[in-house]
DNA sequence: CAAGAGATCATCT
DNA sequence: GATGATCTCTTGA
């Protein structure tokens, strides 16, 4: 059920697209915060102007040069964390932005999750995330499939949000989300 | 309904 | 000192 190791090692466009439909489980006080990933972005390379990592490893982008399967937060514009998982192999720099979730679980029904600021929010996911691994027993949180199938028509691709300053890289067709 | 501004800070130059 | 992988509220047509 919990995805293992292996499965954050494949192509990060194949992972940003099969995480759709996967269930993401958050631990917390003995809690459990549920929901299903309906929308993701791909970050890809060293070479992907979009990335962080793009410009060089330095601290803040070292946990995307590690190997797949650990987590990466971060704070943007000063208020909101965003949540990423980190993806293929060491010393590749790549990682897959949880963009928004479906509540099924310990999430109330009127909150929002349809924005990476949003699922941060609903997760409570803070910076002691940063670096953690989403496989392993200690985790916190993690990714399970629970073999729901999204029918290929309802998968849809569009260029990245928010990256106009990522020249030939804006328009490229990596955000999938779940059409509803 | 669309457009703009503010909140607020880690990271990089 | 500038700048975001954002969200919400306010303004104005």
């Amino acid at each position: 059920m919990k995805l293992n190791k292996k499965f954050y090692q494949q192509k990060t466009l194949k992972i940003a697209e099969d995480l759709l439909g996967k269930i993401i489980v958050r631990k917390i006080n003995g809690k459990k915060i549920i929901g299903e990933i309906i929308e993701t972005e791909a970050y890809v390379g060293p070479n992907d102007l979009a990335s962080h990592a793009s410009r060089g490893r330095t601290k803040r982008t070292e946990v995307m040069f590690a190997e797949g399967g650990c987590w990466y937060v971060y704070l943007i514009y000063g208020m909101y964390y965003c949540l990423n998982i980190v993806t293929e192999n060491k010393d590749y720099p790549a990682a897959v932005l949880i963009r928004a979730i479906q509540p099924i679980k310990g999430i109330s029904a009127n909150a929002k999750t349809d924005g990476p600021g949003k699922v941060s929010r609903a997760l409570r996911i803070d910076k002691s995330l940063n670096f953690t691994a989403a496989f392993g027993k200690e985790s916190k949180l993690w990714i399970e499939d629970w073999g729901i199938k999204t029918p290929k028509n309802k998968i849809k691709k569009s260029p990245r949000i928010g990256v106009d300053y990522a020249k030939q890289y804006k328009n490229k067709p990596w955000r999938f989300y779940i059409k509803k």
